[in-house]
DNA sequence: GTCTATACGTCGATAGAC
DNA sequence: GTCTATCGACGTATAGAC
């Protein structure tokens, strides 16, 4: 496909997604104003409006997008259903913080800006993340069941595990003291203790 | 001590605080307005800056007086030294849970709104919270040593038991499925069992 | 202590030239 | 595709009347 000689669509719209992303997860959405973007993209602010309708839907289409690229992710990697609930379980956690640590700003406005949603991107939203959580209740809920498992409800286990598993974003840093593969060993040992697994 | 005949003072600085952590925590700081506050309050946008310097003061001194209220209501219930490190991890549990659930708005803006306070505030808070995270960082450490508790990294278990236990909040509600009780009890359960807690 | 009025900047978004 | 110019609304904060 020919592209037009001056033209540079495609460039500006990927600038654009990244800068927002960049700057939403620094300032936060209400806090940063189409003007800065558009001087990030090194566009005015006017043209910005050629790749979204409003600000809004900016923020919308990364969310979205990044529990797309999540679920996505997941149906790639996820082992047959065959294996054990311990097997998944591994599985779901070293995917989780592979998947995470490389995304840090998209996953911090996940959790940080779902409010700025209007009340239908929201929803939409968090459909997509219950899907998300799903797959680990899933897993716990089926290792419960057969006895690998040991928690006193699967449902507050299932927010525990997330949650301790987001809250490693707000602390790893690339040039700290652990390496990804170490955090990967510390969280199994967490989780896999958390769930009450038999090993 | 008098109050000025249709002076209004003190009920006014009250409703101030109240108005900016009920509005902080729904729409965040930076999509606040100080005219919303003041709709809330009663007054005119004017009469709130008898009460504080500038909006940043109010984040600041709503995020200073939880962190405060938090250090100090710990040291009020930490159960005395002496105990073991299992009893002063339940202690903490227990504590932080009941705590927590009380004020779900200050602990929500202390967590979302970090971002929005100058540097030097955020270093304040920052300091605080150190010292939060300390305090179990410290009963890990010791249950480490003595072999209570199985852990790989004190301080990345620190930081996902915080997360963990702070994540409650997020969906924990007065009108769910789970009493307070209940709520307390199986994460103790998880937390106990992440630290591996030998009972 | 609270009001009204307002200074002054910035916001999101659009129109029209090139 | 991008620019400049601009609209109308709203932001924080202050001044001065009462």
């Amino acid at each position: 496909m020919a592209r037009k000689s001056g033209s540079n669509g495609e460039k500006t719209a990927k600038q654009l997604r990244e800068a927002a992303t960049v700057l939403f997860a620094k300032n936060g959405y209400a806090a940063v104003s189409m003007r800065q973007i558009a001087r990030e993209v090194g566009v005015q602010a006017g043209a910005l409006y050629l790749y979204t309708a409003d600000k809004q839907s900016l923020l919308f289409d990364l969310l979205d997008q990044h529990m797309q690229d999540l679920l996505q992710a997941w149906d790639v990697r996820a082992t047959p259903h065959a294996v054990t609930p311990m097997d998944r379980l591994e599985c779901f956690v070293r995917f989780h913080i592979r998947f995470h640590l490389l995304r840090t700003d998209e996953v911090f406005i996940s959790y940080m800006e779902l409010r700025n949603l209007t009340p239908e991107n929201f929803e939409v939203i968090q459909t997509a993340r219950r899907a998300y959580e799903g797959i680990l209740h899933d897993i716990l809920s089926a290792g419960q069941a057969e006895g690998t498992f040991n928690v006193s409800d699967t449902k507050v286990a299932t927010y525990a595990i997330i949650a301790m598993l987001i809250g490693m974003n707000t602390w790893y840093r690339d040039e700290g003291r652990l390496s990804i593969d170490m955090v990967e060993e510390i969280y199994l040992d967490l989780v896999m203790s958390a769930a009450g697994a038999k090993r």
